[in-house]
RNA sequence: GGGCGGGUAGCUCAGUCGGGAGAGCGUCGGCCUUACAAGCCGAAUGUCGCAGGUUCGAACCCUGUCCCGCCCA
């Protein structure tokens, strides 16, 4: 280690690099076994193997290694587990449109080329996010790092599906789901997105069969007529008694379709009679199959129409047929109207493609008997949400959750674990072997078998990562110590996709619940509260609010790649107005601070660069103080802190601070309260360490108080102690500055480290003999003098440099318990040059403080403005009037003086003794100013 | 339509058990005081969305209402 001083400044580069290395060389995030230690575990939410890091993440993996530092610093066994997840549509996405790039499908590639050719960008890109989440300093055990393609977790998922299929909780099935005609796969329901656009109500004209006349529907999708297999009414509505039974012409198709009666249908809306469309539409396929109705499918897998209609219409992109259809009908007379309409259009959530109900034949699992149990779970507390109300989400999706979609049409995934006979007949096995095995039972001869060509949903992996990483199906031993881990750091927005089906599979499989509890974030937004998205152009990557970034890279960066390229230009302007300097850079820590203090239950954090700014001047403030205490102690006797040192007032009161620092950190970290923790260390380090401690020592350190060097060693022994201790507090919202800082510190106290890092130090422990709270109240007085001869020195303008005499007026025992054995505290703070006690009348000329019990006086012939001070002082007078008549107010309501608690009126008391004390003190010094004012 | 969350200083937000409205940033004034100008010292700033109610007492509990956001249908 160097000798030499710190720089003056901060600067996180090299120290942020230079730790992460040495920690992860030395093994120190590893999950080692030790015994007798209660055990510690966070999965970690796998990101996208071949995305980037974005602010989310970089907030809640702050807020899951500060719990998991602080826990392992405890002495417990921890293991926060890392890895990615496989992406199917996102990264098959991304894939295709390279290939497109080079005027290929993945259809020219067949499917194993293009796999490697996934596997290949995997590879490439896969690296990109668990490089940047140990940017963020994150403390995980790379060695353990997964991927849910990884062999024994493709098997977990392998087993989980064959167990499940047994048990009929897995069937397949020809269903209604959600299509995405651009992607040419099914979707669940989660992965749909619908938003209101603006659209229209069509008004069509059904003939009836027999006789004349039509009846009128009303659809938003016109196209949809073509499949229509009946027209129903509510079998109350009397305009249609009569019709009930009969058929109407379906047009341009020509086929005779019921009219039906049916409950579902609402009679206010539109003409009260609605066409039935089960083989596109969610309810009309309920009503259908209530009604016996046949369904006709009348899309390809573009979307586009199919041979089950008109010839005319064949081959036609939906919305193209939409206009057809509705010409075709208008030329026939049979469009009644077109109203202007806003409706919810489902889009998929990767593609932005209108997604269409399409009849299927898909996997699905059933979901409902999974969720009775997952529902128990979160009843009986044996897991719980932070903050609390999110479980009212959670039981509202499982109590009317739907059965699971979880086959897909792509290729990058889990292929689905079933072998087609060439009749048809499937066989579920874990593997071919055993799938001819089956196949050999049934048909009683070898027959050709072929794999389903689908994969599983991605979250059907997912929902397994807490026990599939830990080894599962084997009992290993990671299995027996960190499951059921212990917190889920997560956001909102994915309780229904991972959290609920995560407690679903982890207590069929495991018998357990996965966690105990489940802390969920707010989004982080933007400073206008938008969200952050690549469109919008407001996107911050938490990279560069570490290493900074000039404003042209940052306009650069925001307007690269957008699929919307008009967007360009208003983006690049609103940037140049946010950032017209780029981003500098704040560090590590400065960010992980701002993420812990943003961390307010239940809310959104809008991101303020500002506030990041304050926290990166809070590190180069630390770092400063260290400074100071390093200059002051290296080279000289140090050490431990003795149990019978001769401690000053000062240190006891540091001490005494540090006692209820610890407390505030242990009980905000164990609430999840990271914004109160920031606060507790924030306000303690700058405040009373820096502001407070380090001044009162100075005279200590530097020889201007009578003190022997015994007690010169206690002082440097203290301000270490306290540093010490505070660093390590720090430590998990901040580890880079704190460790840099420790290891030069920490050996002043005489510590010899067991290991070489600040990662496996001992967590501090509060010690009640050094609880001392009738001191701290002393300390706070002594502060509130200090302050107001500071206010009389500023509001006079009188100059630091000059010291002044102070007069104080007080009763003997105030003078001798509260003055005389804090005047040291005091006189060099505010400096002063003394102080003497007034006899008799305060001089004429002079500036007038008032505390209970306790006036200040500084002398001032010459330099005070009269005028000023006697209105200063008025305007004080007339608020402590306001206050006392508020308090007399209380005191002399006999139904307050019944109803409140005795110490509530003891505490009005109080406050009446010192408002009139004050008020007394401030009106003679008033009368004082008014006559000297009126003196020429 | 149903449900949830929010509205507190110019901005971003805390506010525990109902009992003196807080922090950071920003603003204003004064300071290069030998750790730190990314700093030090001091100051100003509120219709706690609105209206009722309960209570001796309401930012906090209840009812209604307005506005903003989100989720579900």
């Amino acid at each position: 280690m160097s000798e030499q001083a710190l720089p003056k400044a901060y600067d996180p580069v090299g120290v942020e690099r230079r730790w992460y290395a040495y920690w992860e060389e030395n093994g120190l995030f590893a999950a080692g076994a030790k015994e007798g230690r209660s055990s510690y575990c966070i999965m970690i939410p796998p990101p996208n193997v071949t995305g980037t890091l974005h602010m989310g993440h970089a907030f809640q993996d702050t807020l899951m290694d500060a719990l998991i530092r602080q826990r392992r610093m405890r002495g417990d066994h921890t293991l926060w587990q890392t890895g990615t997840d496989h992406a199917g549509i996102a990264t098959q996405m991304v894939v295709e449109r390279q290939l497109a790039a080079e005027g290929k499908s993945r259809h020219d590639l067949g499917r194993e080329p293009f796999l490697q050719r996934v596997w290949r960008w995997k590879e490439e890109s896969g690296g990109t996010i668990v490089r940047q989440l140990r940017r963020l300093g994150a403390s995980c055990d790379w060695q353990r790092e997964a991927f849910t393609m990884d062999s024994h977790l493709s098997a977990a998922v392998q087993e989980v599906f064959v167990r499940l299929y047994q048990e009929g909780l897995i069937y397949r099935g020809s269903r209604l789901v959600n299509w995405d005609p651009v992607l040419h796969t099914a979707v669940s329901d989660l992965e749909v997105i619908s938003e209101e656009e603006e659209g229209s109500l069509w008004h069509l004209r059904y003939p009836l069969a027999e006789g004349s006349g039509y009846l009128v529907v009303a659809t938003t999708r016109p196209e949809t007529m073509l499949g229509d297999t009946a027209v129903a009414v509510h079998p109350e509505d009397e305009r249609y008694q009569h019709l009930l039974g009969k058929m109407v012409r379906l047009p341009l198709a020509e086929r005779l379709i019921p009219i039906i009666a049916d409950e579902t249908v609402k009679m206010d809306f539109g003409t009260g009679c609605v066409k039935i469309t089960p083989a596109h539409d969610f309810n009309d396929y309920e009503t259908g199959k209530r009604h016996h109705l046949p369904q006709i499918n009348i899309l390809t897998i573009d979307a586009t129409l199919n041979e089950q209609v008109p010839a005319a219409y064949r081959g036609l992109d939906r919305f193209v047929a939409r206009k057809r259809i509705v010409q075709d009908l208008e030329s026939l007379g049979l469009l009644d109207k077109v109203v202007p309409h806003r409706l919810m259009i489902p889009r998929g959530d990767r593609s932005k493609a209108v997604v269409e109900p399409y009849l299927t034949d898909q996997w699905f699992v059933r979901a409902a008997p999974l969720a009775e149990e997952a529902i128990r779970a979160v009843e009986e507390g044996r897991i719980r949400f932070v903050p609390d109300a999110w479980k009212k989400t959670y039981y509202e999706w499982m109590h009317h959750i739907q059965d699971w979609c979880i086959s897909r049409q792509i290729w990058w995934g889990h292929r689905i674990p079933a072998w087609y006979g060439p009749d048809g007949t499937f066989f579920v096995a874990r593997n071919e072997a055993e799938a001819r095995q089956q196949a050999l039972a049934h048909y009683g001869q070898e027959r050709p078998l072929q794999q389903d060509n689908d994969v599983l949903d991605t979250w059907f992996s997912s929902a397994l990562w807490p026990f599939s990483t830990l080894g599962w199906p084997e009992q290993s031993p990671e299995l027996a110590a960190f499951y059921p881990t212990d917190v889920l750091v997560t956001g909102f927005d994915i309780i229904f996709f991972w959290v609920a089906r995560m407690i679903m599979m982890g207590l069929k499989f495991t018998g357990q619940v996965p966690f105990r509890t489940v802390y969920i974030t707010g989004l982080v937004r933007d400073g206008e509260g938008n969200k952050m998205s690549k469109s919008k152009g407001n996107v911050l990557d938490p990279l560069d609010l570490i290493d900074g970034i000039s404003l042209e890279e940052l306009v650069q960066k925001r307007t690269r790649d957008l699929m919307q390229p008009q967007l360009a230009q208003k983006i690049e302007a609103a940037t140049r107005k946010e950032f017209p300097n780029g981003i500098p850079a704040f560090g590590t820590d400065a960010l992980r601070f701002t993420m812990a203090s943003l961390a307010t239950q239940g809310r959104d954090i809008k991101f303020d660069l500002n506030r990041m700014e304050g926290y990166r001047n809070f590190c180069n403030k630390l770092w400063n103080a260290s400074r100071f205490v390093l200059m002051n102690c290296e080279g000289k006797e140090n050490g431990p802190l003795p149990v019978d040192a001769p401690l000053a007032l000062v240190d006891r009161w540091i001490l005494s601070r540090l006692q209820a620092l610890i407390q505030t950190v242990d009980d905000s970290l164990s609430k999840y309260r990271f914004d109160e923790t920031a606060a507790a260390l924030y306000h303690f380090l700058w405040g009373d360490y820096c502001d407070w401690y380090l001044e009162w020592v100075k005279p200590r350190l530097y020889g201007q108080e009578e003190i022997s060097p015994a007690e010169q060693q206690t002082t440097r022994q203290t301000m270490l102690t306290v540093l010490e201790q505070a660093l390590r507090l720090l430590h998990p919202l901040m580890p880079f500055i704190t460790e840099e800082l420790w290891q030069k510190v920490a050996p002043l106290t005489g510590r010899t480290p067991p290991v070489g890092s600040l990662m496996l130090a001992s967590w501090p422990q509060s010690e009640s003999s050094w609880h001392d709270p009738e001191l701290a109240r002393h300390i706070e007085l002594v502060q509130e003098v200090v302050v107001a001869v500071r206010t009389l020195r500023s509001e006079n303008n009188i100059p630091p440099g000059q010291r002044l005499p102070l007069l104080v007026a007080a009763d003997t025992a105030t003078l001798q318990q509260w003055l005389q054995p804090y005047q040291h505290l005091i006189l060099p703070l505010a400096r002063l040059e003394g102080w003497q006690v007034l006899t008799g009348e305060a001089p004429a000329a002079c500036v007038t403080a008032v505390l209970p019990q306790i006036k200040l006086y500084l002398p001032l012939a010459g330099i005070i403005d009269p005028e000023a001070e006697y209105a200063r002082l008025s305007k004080e007078l007339a608020r402590l009037d306001n206050e006392l008549q508020r308090v007399r107010g209380k005191l002399s309501n006999p139904a307050f003086l019944a109803n409140a608690k005795a110490e509530v009126v003891a505490k009005e008391q109080q406050k009446e003794q010192a408002y009139q004390d004050k008020y007394l003190g401030v009106q003679e010094a008033v009368q004082r100013l008014d006559e000297l004012r009126r003196k020429p």
